[in-house]
DNA sequence: GTGCACAATAGTGTATACAATTTAAGCAGA
DNA sequence: TCTGCTTAAATTGTATACACTATTGTGCAC
């Protein structure tokens, strides 16, 4: 569908900026991609304009890409539009999913497992977020699956950006009790386990306050 | 956010798709559009990749790129995913809506009726998705608005694909019904109608035979 | 006439060039 | 030392150039 080129430097700077390497505010200069890719400023330009539209970064006129900064009311309406999608998906996850789609969820339970025990930051977080997005995969609906991975993208830059204590370390816990609700076919239980463990990761924020900025001239906006 | 250029092209192409001025299968060379819009290659691109990330157009490789397509598969899965958003956005907007919003919310259907009126087939495509977009803009959920948008413009061009006879008409009935209902607080009722008509409105397409093609070999394909 | 090789054309993919704008630096004067 | 102005450097926005691929068209052998 894509030039493969520039989909691989979107997936770089998601994953770069998903698992913190680049922080929200930095800067990202056409010409430094560029040469870091080995490609031309043109590639860089069409990844940054599609990255924009994820809200994942942003682009100012004529001053460039900067990555987002997501206010704390766009994080919980962010939040309130995965909560819509997230709780339906779970509902019929429990009716449809077959025993292959639980063997499936289970292994993916224990990669994130396995990222968190080693420590991997990066990996972590991006496993904990897939997770989810798996979910959407297993049921079929790729248009779902394209629409919450981006979702829950902005949702990890979103915890970054204002996490106060590092709540995520039961995710992993609550995602194996959610797959053991779903897969004993108890629907009710299985969304209010949902439902609780996305109100727990929003609730491991401080909407009040964001992390400080490094661009003063944004810090003082 | 964005040089206004490329966006500009952008709503000018999706406008054009969703009021059926270019018809599904149809192919987008660069430099006509070029041409037509008085810029380079270079944002007609952009503006085509940005498309193709919403799904409004498919991009082949060395081939160019094309309106979309979308099969029925694909076309099911965006309706579910869109029941999925906006039978809960009807639930909170019973629950948050004050008389202003549905003061706002009438003159909106007031409008439809309008461009239903004067046989204005583009503008009445384009007000009734709108319609539900509006309500996730007037609950002051951006986010929501913006992933409505998209895929409600997938859905219109999905009606267009499909659709068998035209049971658009009745919408503009139904969205004055779901107002009605709304704004007495059942919320019951308001969350069936809403079902009901995003019912009506996949009911009235033949998944199983897609409008014949122009380009052969996806005919054929 | 049919099928195939091959040239000509059209169109996409990427890089580069240049104008316009912003940011940073340097410097004069208070 | 600080402020404001002027100039230089850096960076973005857009257009153009060129290589590469796909498509179409033509001629020739059979």
């Amino acid at each position: 569908m894509e030039p493969t080129t520039t989909h691989h430097i979107v997936q770089a700077l998601t994953k770069a900026i998903v698992e913190q390497r680049l922080q929200p505010g930095a800067k990202l200069v056409e010409q430094k991609l560029a040469d870091h890719f080995g490609v031309s400023r043109t590639l860089v330009r069409q990844a940054l304009y599609q990255m924009a539209q994820n809200q994942l970064i942003t682009m100012e006129p004529a001053r460039g890409a900067f990555v987002a900064r997501p206010s704390a009311e766009e994080a919980q309406q962010t939040f309130a539009v995965r909560r819509m999608l997230e709780l339906e998906m779970t509902r019929e996850f429990v009716r449809k999913a077959t025993p292959t789609h639980f063997k499936a969820l289970r292994a993916h339970v224990e990669r994130e497992r396995k990222a968190l025990l080693r420590n991997d930051s990066g990996d972590s977080v991006y496993e904990l977020g897939d997770f989810h997005v798996e979910i959407a995969r297993l049921l079929g609906n790729d248009i779902l699956a394209q629409v919450l991975e981006n979702i829950i993208s902005r949702c990890a830059l979103i915890t970054l950006l204002f996490q106060s204590a590092i709540a995520a370390e039961h995710s992993n816990e609550e995602h194996l009790a959610l797959v053991n609700a779903m897969e004993s076919g108890d629907e009710a239980r299985a969304v209010q386990l949902m439902q609780d463990h996305l109100q727990n990761v929003e609730d491991s924020l401080d909407l009040r306050r964001q992390r400080p900025s490094h661009d003063l001239s944004e810090a003082l906006a």
